[in-house]
RNA sequence: GCCCCGGUAGCUCAAUAGGAUAGAGCAAAGCACUCCUAACGCUUAGGUUGACAGUUCGAGUCCCUCCCGGGGCACCA
């Protein structure tokens, strides 16, 4: 917001340090850390333990001495107020009557764009959510959903062009029992209304069968064979099931508004994977020991020379010549760039016990000479556990299905809006409880950094106090609130002409923040830092909205006042919208 | 055994690429509703940041050695 500010004084700078023979700085800008305290700030520890240059000297002392000689030198430039040398630290102030200006009339003249970077020409491919067909959609599957829509949104917001891909496990051991299943006990057979429910149900009747009749994995393997020969009836079968599962997946992605730009499935990738795993052996880079009954590997530690145990060794196919996930990866990874050959970076988002697995895919294609390898980053999340650190587990049903989830979740939004507001019509009120309800899921998921696990449990889930969306939403719904009942076109333009109260000054600050922690929730990949700051804007406002009357204050108060009220809605509505949650208009 | 991640208030989590005074929510105790929506606000209490030793002007953050918890390590996904 002050760049061309901040620039000229980092100018400045420079000069004093020239001309006073000291070395160059390296500025490092971050926000006046004292409530009320309103601007830029840096320090001069580093220059002047440079500036002694090995000698003895008090650091402190001489960064202070630096700080107040800039101090002097710049005075007060265009558009601080004040300029101060405190403990070593440069502390420069904003002028409140022009930053407010500036701030609120930049938020109110993008609207819904405040915050987004300039565009980058650059292509970034964001993979997430990788359910497995012919299984349930669970509560543990929520998180990379969630993730990697919002770090999508994140990256696009920062300047990139994203391309959001999905990646279902559409073939495998578990779809061959489903279809197993199918076939002898449900042949003919629909699903209902709950699509992913009846499919998953499927699949543990499925699991439990065949652990009750060990005998039975003989019929199993007979499916598998008839998969691998591309059997048409079982193929056709296969693939109107998994239709069936697609379609369930699409009706979860749009309750939760996730939409994807094109769908890879590992079904795919058996042929092409085999071709690159062939192509491996060739290059010498792969051992195929199948002649002695093993599978084909990368023994990645003795190519590279290393002593220690790091990479281990990578088994790229199984000894019968079947693929592996490991297979289809490396056809995957180069399928990507060969679709999108521009992309600077190619993200998975996957929980991170697959840590290892990605860094052995992406050593391996480096050692295969594929120049876009070391453009392949795992972005890995801790995974949803259930209290007593129970692993949510589709075979033995501890799990919480993402449909209930959401039922839940928005009955009991519902159930509040019909206490607070009776008034509104029941479609109000049903959208009101799927934005909240909604929000209320996704806030937790976004707001503890990616490596913390989740432990899921209703109590928490079904928590709309505190720290969570509806706090947010709330906030957006009061400001809307005030904004309705002046009933007046927005005022101009303006420079306030009072005294900012406290109140005020720590909003303006925290809206004119926004575009800079973009940046740094798509640099970092931390959705965190965006609920942060959404959090603190609402409570702001919420602050604001206690202590200074709006529609009762003087008219030139009151203008100024609406300006901030309609500019603070926008800066937490558009950052709700980048975390995937909408703020409703009354609730 | 090796590798990765965590350990901060009773609980769940923050702390912007080492920076100024470690902050929120929940739970607890108390207050507050004639006033733009109380899904709100205010007050109180709560800390040797797992331990020890270092580096630094400055360490929750970096390094060493440990302790505790979770995860991963040859044909699961």
């Amino acid at each position: 917001m002050f760049e061309a500010e901040q620039k000229g004084i980092e100018e400045q700078i420079r000069a004093y340090c020239a001309s006073h023979s000291l070395p160059e700085p390296n500025l490092r800008w971050t926000w006046i850390p004292f409530s009320g305290q309103w601007g830029l700030s840096t320090s001069f520890f580093q220059l002047a333990a440079a500036s002694f240059n090995g000698q003895k000297g008090s650091i402190p002392q001489k960064a202070q001495e630096i700080a107040a000689g800039i101090a002097d030198q710049i005075g007060i430039p265009d558009g601080f107020s004040k300029v101060e040398a405190v403990n070593g630290y440069l502390n420069l102030t904003f002028d409140p009557a022009l930053y407010t200006r500036r701030v609120i009339d930049t938020v109110l003249e993008l609207g819904g764009s405040y915050g987004r970077g300039k565009r980058l020409d650059e292509q970034v491919m964001v993979e997430f959510s990788q359910p497995n067909t012919h299984k349930a959609f669970h509560v543990g599957h929520l998180r990379s959903a969630i993730l990697g829509d919002v770090l999508s949104n994140l990256l696009d917001a920062a300047g990139y062009d994203v391309v959001r891909a999905n990646y279902p496990g559409d073939m495998g051991l578990h779809v061959i029992k489903w279809l197993w299943n199918y076939e002898n006990f449900h042949l003919g057979e629909k699903p209902g209304r709950d699509i992913t429910r009846w499919m998953g149900d499927l699949y543990s009747e499925a699991s439990k069968r065949l652990d009750e009749n060990p005998e039975l994995d003989n019929e199993v393997r007979e499916v598998y064979r008839r998969w691998d020969r591309r059997e048409p009836a079982l193929v056709a079968l296969w693939k109107e099931t998994r239709q069936w599962s697609l379609d369930g997946f699409t009706e979860m992605y749009n309750r939760l508004g996730i939409h994807f730009d094109t769908y890879y499935f590992n079904s795919m990738f058996e042929d092409s994977g085999r071709e690159m795993v062939q192509d491996l052996i060739q290059k010498g880079i792969a051992e195929d020991e199948r002649p002695d009954n093993g599978p084909v590997v990368v023994k990645l530690d003795e190519k590279l020379g290393l002593k220690t145990e790091k990479y281990r060794v990578f088994v790229i196919l199984r000894s019968d010549g079947t693929a592996l996930y490991a297979t289809e990866d490396l056809a995957l990874a180069r399928q990507k760039f060969t679709d999108y050959p521009d992309l600077s970076r190619s993200y998975y988002v996957v929980d991170v016990r697959q840590s290892l697995h990605f860094t052995q895919v992406f050593k391996t294609l480096e050692l295969a000479g594929y120049d876009w390898a070391t453009r392949c980053f795992h972005v890995p999340y801790e995974i949803v556990s259930m209290p007593g650190n129970v692993v949510m587990s589709s075979r033995e049903g501890s799990v919480v299905l993402l449909e209930d989830l959401l039922r839940e979740a928005t009955e009991r939004a519902l159930q509040v809006v019909r206490e607070k507001n009776p008034e509104l019509s029941e479609d109000q009120k049903q959208e009101i409880a799927r934005a909240v309800g909604i929000g209320a899921i996704k806030y937790p998921m976004l707001t503890r950094d990616n490596t913390k696990v989740v432990t899921f449990d209703w109590q928490s889930a079904l928590d709309f106090n505190g720290q969570a969306a509806p706090y947010i939403q709330y906030a957006c719904v009061r400001a809307n609130s005030i904004l309705r009942k002046a009933a007046v076109n927005l005022p101009g333009s303006l420079i306030p002409d009072y005294p900012l109260s406290q109140p005020e000054v720590v909003l303006i600050d925290l809206i004119g923040r926004l575009p800079n922690e973009i940046q740094n929730a798509a640099r970092d990949l931390r959705p965190l830092l965006i609920t942060t700051l959404a959090y603190d804007l609402a409570k702001a406002f919420n602050d604001f909205y206690t202590q200074c009357p709006v529609i009762q204050a003087e008219e030139n108060i009151r203008n100024s006042r609406l300006r901030l009220v309609a500019a603070a809605k926008q800066a937490m509505t558009n950052s709700l919208a980048l975390l995937g949650i909408t703020a409703p208009q009354a609730m």
